[in-house]
DNA sequence: CAATAGTTTAGAATTATTATAATGTAGATT
DNA sequence: AATCTACATTATAATAATTCTAAACTATTG
């Protein structure tokens, strides 16, 4: 459990101003055990939630893609209705569930590393993800 | 090159009134050597180039998912902020251009078999897809 | 040819996201 | 501790993508 002091002094290292409501993203985001994802709607909702305090939903925006900007978050596009944000921003893949639209994170073990044979002329690659879109036995897919 | 009356055969098969808006969006989509990728933008401006007649923009999308939920058209996710349809409905991966945002399919040499050692409880596997970011070497990501 | 069910259409409505511009505030300077 | 200034937040407006609506249209059937 980390302290808020602590995100002050991590928001300072990569220049971004530890003003109250980007603490208060910090807390909703980092003070927890393991990564997680999520929507926009679901962090306004948890902020909503956990504090006291109206936050602005161009804040939050602004907010997470200055994080993403800063390396803090990732997005993922898995569904193009929806943006997904993950706190792990390390390379990793993922299994979506189509019934629950839920995002779940492969372990390293869980798929064998990827073996790409081509390469694109005069290009180079800056990620490789897998999704694994998984259903119930007895439903079809979408 | 395959002539309308093989659309409106087509069409008919899965249930689909062959109706003039369709036999023109058909013709537009498959009337060529080769499966592409587009956006629903793509595909409005393809039409009113093409034809004479004007189509009208619920049409397009309504065609349009008529057609994916056929499994004439794959949606394909790769920006969050845009919805990519692809004709090759065959399971396969993608390199995405992030200087042009151009995607690109991959054969199957390209990319090794995708070996999934972990399975979900109660869940079957619907698809696996690899997508390959790659950009100038010169550029950041994103 | 008339009836009918399914389709297209223009435009309104909705939703997600971004832009704007006034106000507020963190951190620096005195 | 008061002031300053650049940057951040906010409410709201604007934009963009997509979906809804309800009236007009049309392919097919009988
Ligand atoms: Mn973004
Ligand atoms: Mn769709
Ligand atoms: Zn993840
Ligand atoms: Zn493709």
């Amino acid at each position: 459990m980390p302290k808020n002091c602590n995100f002050i002094e991590k928001l300072r290292e990569v220049g971004l101003r530890p003003t109250k409501q980007r603490i208060k993203i910090c807390e909703v985001l980092y003070n927890r055990e393991k990564t997680f994802h999520f929507t926009i709607n679901d962090l306004v909702k948890m902020i909503s939630e956990k504090m006291n305090e109206k936050i602005s939903l161009a804040t939050v925006y602004n907010t997470v893609h200055a994080f993403e900007k800063k390396g803090y978050l990732k997005e993922i596009s898995i569904d193009s209705h929806k943006s997904y944000f993950d706190t792990n921003t390390s390379a990793h893949h993922h299994f979506f569930d189509e019934d629950t639209h839920e995002l779940i994170d492969c372990d390293e073990s869980d798929i064998d590393k990827i073996n790409i044979r081509k390469n694109i002329t005069g290009k180079k690659i800056n990620s490789v993800e897998v999704l694994v879109r998984v259903a119930s036995d007895n439903q079809t897919q979408k």
